[in-house]
DNA sequence: GTCTATACTGCGATAGAC
DNA sequence: GTCTATCGCAGTATAGAC
C-alpha cells in the first residue's frame, strides 16, 4: 500500500467505512473490506477503535454534527418561519448535492442495528428546531394548522422525499434547480 | 417443538422471517434464528426455500403484492384527483395500523442487500399510478403543478412521512384518527 | 504504531437417519 | 418430508514480528 499521511489514516477509514455501510449495511461490511477501500491495515483500525461498532458510533456523530452545524449556519439571520423552514430544505438540498454519501447516510442509515438503546433520527436536534419554527409560526399566524406536529411532518416529507429520489437516482435533475418549486409545495402545504 | 398444522409451516417462516429482517436487517438474521422464531426446523425451511435469499426475495414479491392489491381495492370507484390520491394515503395509514410489520417492510426494508438489481420501491406498481393521477389532475385543472413528478413527491411524502413517524413510535396517535388533517396538508401541497 | 498471520466463533447449507 | 448433526467458510478480533 502507499505511503498515506498517518494523520489521515484515520479519516480515510472514517470515510471508507461510512460509505461502505451505507451502501451495503452495517452487517454486511467486513473489516477486511474496510481494509480494502481506505488502504489502511486491519491493526491500524483496530488501534483507533476498540471495535467495528465503535467505529460505526463515530461515524454516526460525526454525520449528525455535521448536519447539524449545517442547518445552524443556514438558519442564522432568518426571520419568519418560512424563511427558517427554507433553511431547513436548502440545507437538505445542497448537502444532498455537495456530500451525497452523507445524506444518504442520514436518510437510509439503519443506526439500530449497531446501537440498540438510540432515539429516532427525528428526535434529534435539527427536527426538534423544525418542530419550535412550526409551532411558533402557528402562533404568530404565519403557519395554518391546528397541530404544529403534524404540520412538521408535512413539510418535512415533502422536502425530505425529495432527497430520497434523487439519491435514488430517481429524480435526474439537481435538487438545487428544482429547489424553488419543491419549497413552494411544501410551503403551501401549511401556510396560512 | 409442538405440532403445527403442515401448511401453516410455510406462512409461519415467511410471517417470521419478515419480522426478523425488518427489524435486524438482512444479513443480521440467521437461520437458527428463523427456526427459533417460527418453530420451523432447517431441514423444512431449506425444503421449501433453495437459500436464505431466496426466501428473502419471496417475502419481497409478497409484500408488494399485498399493498398493490390494497390500494387497488380502494381505488375503485373514485372518480376525481383528490379522492384517488385519498385512497392512496388511506392505503398507506390503514397498513400502518392493521399490518404494521408490513408497512415497516415496504418503508424500511433495505432490499438491495439480498436483490441487486431491483428497481427502487418507488418505481413499483403503486408509486407509478399515483404519478398518473397527478398528471391527469394537472390535466383537467384539478391539480396546479408546473411538473407532475415534483407535485407526486410533495404529496406522497407529507404522507408516507406520516407512516414512518408512527411506526417508530414518534407518533402516538393512531393515523387514522389524524388521516384527515395529514390528507389536508398533502392536498393543499398542490391542489389547484 | 503498524503490519501479517492466525485463533476462535458462528454462519449458510448439506447429509443421512427416520 | 422433516429432523439433527455437521462441514466448510468467512467474520471479528488478537498476537507477535518489525
Amino acid at each position: 500500500m502507499r505511503k498515506i499521511n498517518p494523520a489521515d489514516k484515520r479519516q480515510r477509514v472514517l470515510r471508507s467505512a461510512r460509505n461502505l455501510f451505507v451502501k451495503n449495511g452495517f452487517h454486511n461490511v467486513s473489516i477486511p473490506a474496510i481494509v480494502r477501500a481506505s488502504g489502511v491495515s486491519t491493526g491500524a483500525i483496530y488501534s483507533y477503535f476498540p471495535t467495528k461498532e465503535a467505529l460505526a458510533r463515530h461515524i454516526h456523530e460525526q454525520a449528525m454534527g455535521e448536519f447539524h452545524r449545517n442547518f445552524m449556519l443556514r438558519l442564522a439571520g432568518r426571520t419568519n418561519s418560512e424563511e427558517k423552514l427554507r433553511a431547513f430544505a436548502e440545507t437538505v438540498f445542497e448537502t444532498t448535492e455537495s456530500d451525497p454519501d452523507l445524506m444518504e447516510y442520514l436518510l437510509f442509515m439503519r443506526h439500530g442495528e449497531f446501537m440498540q438503546d438510540t432515539a429516532p433520527i427525528c428526535f434529534s436536534e435539527p427536527f426538534r428546531r423544525v418542530q419550535e419554527i412550526v409551532k411558533d409560526g402557528i402562533a404568530n399566524g404565519e403557519i395554518a394548522a391546528a397541530d404544529f406536529f403534524i404540520a412538521g411532518i408535512a413539510y418535512t416529507g415533502a422536502i425530505l422525499r425529495a432527497a430520497e429520489l434523487r439519491l435514488q437516482c430517481v429524480l435526474k435533475t439537481p435538487l438545487n434547480e428544482i429547489a424553488d418549486r419543491l419549497i413552494a409545495h411544501a410551503w403551501a402545504s401549511i401556510r396560512g
